[in-house]
DNA sequence: GTTAGCCTTGAAGTTGACTTCAAAGTCAAA
DNA sequence: TTTGACTTTGAAGTCAACTTCAAGGCTAAC
């Protein structure tokens, strides 16, 4: 081999900031994300500093990807959990996700009736004019049924 | 007049736990909410607890509607001003309600989106087998694009 | 008259996901 | 060597919308 820099460690470990840049996490975040058990204390350099190896990055890539999915922060190290007990894990994985897609279509469920309320009520109001006559304050005031 | 009773007050003032049991409001939601100018300070009889009047109900009302339409406690305070504010209120108001249609929507476009990419992964998942083999946990720490 | 249940206040606690702070130590470049 | 950027820790602060608490005063029923 030609190349003797290839030699030894392959890579140099990142510091927090270097992972923060690297993550678009902040330093402060992924202090905060290890001491709630999401990502694995690193080791750390003579200094006291962490020394962060190159998979790190992918550890908070799984948990930027699980918030993206709408889990919350215990849920994703409920996920981490499950992820390391090998066989009785992808059950329980498919349970949390099943749990989590029923709360989300329970959430858009409760908008969309809200939202269509709302845009009947916006486009019944005509923008001025007396008090008196906006449909919205009516709705809000007396109920929706009363007037529409 | 055959009836003497009607002489004099007509209402009898209630007191918050009264009003608390007419509306379904904790007797503290309502001082919360009066302490932070959603409801009316009312009066005090001697002994300084708060007597509420017949209206005071409907004013509880008022906020239930516009919490369930999903104005948080801040934007209804502000619809109570422009409510105030005869004539140029109707447009605000509009504004107002204009803009929290637009935020729901943005929210379910979003919720939306988060939940046809759940749903792809549930159905895709077995439910048993080896973790490696779970696309719910693939496509958390791989991306869903190399999977799927 | 006593007791149970109501009412008063200001202050502090709750939740989730952070952010900010203070005070100190470390590292890299000029 | 000195400066400036980076890192360390634990603790406290932030937001919204409440809830709970403590310590005392009032009222209604028996």
């Amino acid at each position: 081999m030609i190349n003797a820099r290839n030699d030894g460690a392959a890579f140099r470990p990142m510091s927090i900031g270097e992972l923060a840049r690297k993550t678009g996490v902040s330093a402060d975040k992924l202090r905060y994300y290890e001491r709630e058990g999401l990502l694995p204390r690193p080791r750390r350099g003579s200094s006291g500093y962490r020394e962060y190896g190159a998979e790190a990055a992918g550890q908070v890539h799984f948990i930027l990807r699980a918030k993206e999915l709408g889990f919350s922060l215990e849920e994703i190290a409920d996920l981490l959990n499950l992820s390391a007990d090998a066989e009785s894990g992808v059950a329980g994985v498919k349970a949390r996700a099943s749990r989590r897609l029923a709360e989300i279509e329970g959430q858009i469920a409760r908008l969309e009736n809200i939202r269509v309320r709302l845009a009947s009520l916006v486009a019944a109001c005509p923008g001025h004019g007396p008090l008196e006559c906006c449909p919205i304050l009516s709705a809000i005031r007396d109920g929706e049924g009363k007037r529409f």
